[in-house]
DNA sequence: GTCTATACATCGATAGAC
DNA sequence: GTCTATCGATGTATAGAC
């Protein structure tokens, strides 16, 4: 990208230019959230946004070419500290233990982050849909969570839609009616355990 | 309420009246609901809505203090239609059965409509929280479900929050990933069996 | 109750100078 | 890249006549 302003041997200063680029557009989507945290997700003026990052509101269309953009970097953004949140997890070889800490980490990331949750789960901003290059992040963490499905040994499309409805109903009512709390996380090794014995129950094909 | 405006052997003019506004207020509901599937919840324009109606936007204000209000008369309406889709099931005396064909309708109910799902389900609408007449509604479905578990020996907080927690993850996915089908709608009977032999394996207290 | 007219406050986005 | 200025659209809500 950046490489097509640069000389081949010339001074580093495109890409320094394009750190700083991108480091400002970092804190952008950093205001963003904490300014969807105050006023809600579809409650983000461009105006404030601006005024958090000392910018008048015209500026910021120097980095991103409409709202919906703004909308589709936090959506990359937050998927990305999905994966980071659920990626330092040791691996105990017990896939009980590894499956529920998984679970209780994802259930704990979207009731720590009302907004985020909405964001990257639900379809609540009017014409928002994720560019390929976003949603291609939000691919990424589901397959190291179908690979840790893999390990526990659940294969069959059914279950994996079973258990994504298990974290699912985990997190939105930890979202919905205790955010911040433990009331549906710590829930998470029962419904692991439910989950396994259920598979593993279930006849096979 | 009309009461106050009749006399005791009067003509029933007052009464009529009052039906006759509430027959229009229902059909702007009704509107409104139309209009959230075509533009999204958030998408709703008191203009568009007049239109549909037959009104001016500024005559819609005669029904409505606000936006908010038409969105709280929707709540309670959604919540009268989720009530009215899950109250004819016959009682067939087993438990499984009748919680299953419980929790099957609430899934294809939300997945029939996510808007509806939406403004029922989620905090999605900027300012948007139930009057405590329309919350009534909702507490009424809340009450009919408690009964049902509790038929079928559901009575422990956490065997409750964990039923809320499955149902809520069938509803999510189906109308998330497929709205109108029945990918998770069809696992439903499995969720509930799996719900029940759980609550009964775990210690009594 | 319904209308016309309009206030009033936004917003997101663009044009063009520096 | 950032600014000032402003457009064009939209959106809720009110005033006052009928």
């Amino acid at each position: 990208m950046s490489a097509l302003n640069q000389t081949v041997a010339g001074p580093p200063g495109t890409d320094r230019r394009a750190l700083r680029r991108a480091a400002k557009i970092a804190v952008i989507v950093h205001e963003a959230w904490a300014l969807s945290r105050a006023e809600g997700l579809a409650g983000i003026l461009l105006r404030d946004l601006a005024d958090r990052v000392g910018l008048r509101q015209p500026s910021l269309y120097a980095y991103f070419d409409s709202k919906l953009a703004l909308y589709d970097a936090m959506f990359a953004d937050g998927n990305r500290q999905l994966i980071a949140y659920t990626s330092d997890l040791p691996s105990t070889g017990d896939p009980v233990r590894d499956l529920t800490e998984f679970v209780a980490r994802v259930v704990r990331f979207s009731g720590d982050d009302v907004e985020r949750h909405q964001l990257l789960f639900q379809r609540t901003i009017p014409g928002f849909e994720p560019s390929p290059e976003s949603y291609a992040v939000a691919v990424e963490f589901l397959e190291r969570a179908g690979a840790l499905l893999q390990a526990a040994g659940v294969t069959r499309a059914a279950d994996i839609d079973l258990f994504t409805a298990l974290t699912a109903g985990l997190t939105h009512q930890q979202v919905a009616n205790d955010p911040g709390g433990d009331r549906w996380l710590k829930q998470a090794g029962r419904v692991v355990a439910m989950f396994l014995t259920e598979v593993q129950q279930s006849p096979r094909e």
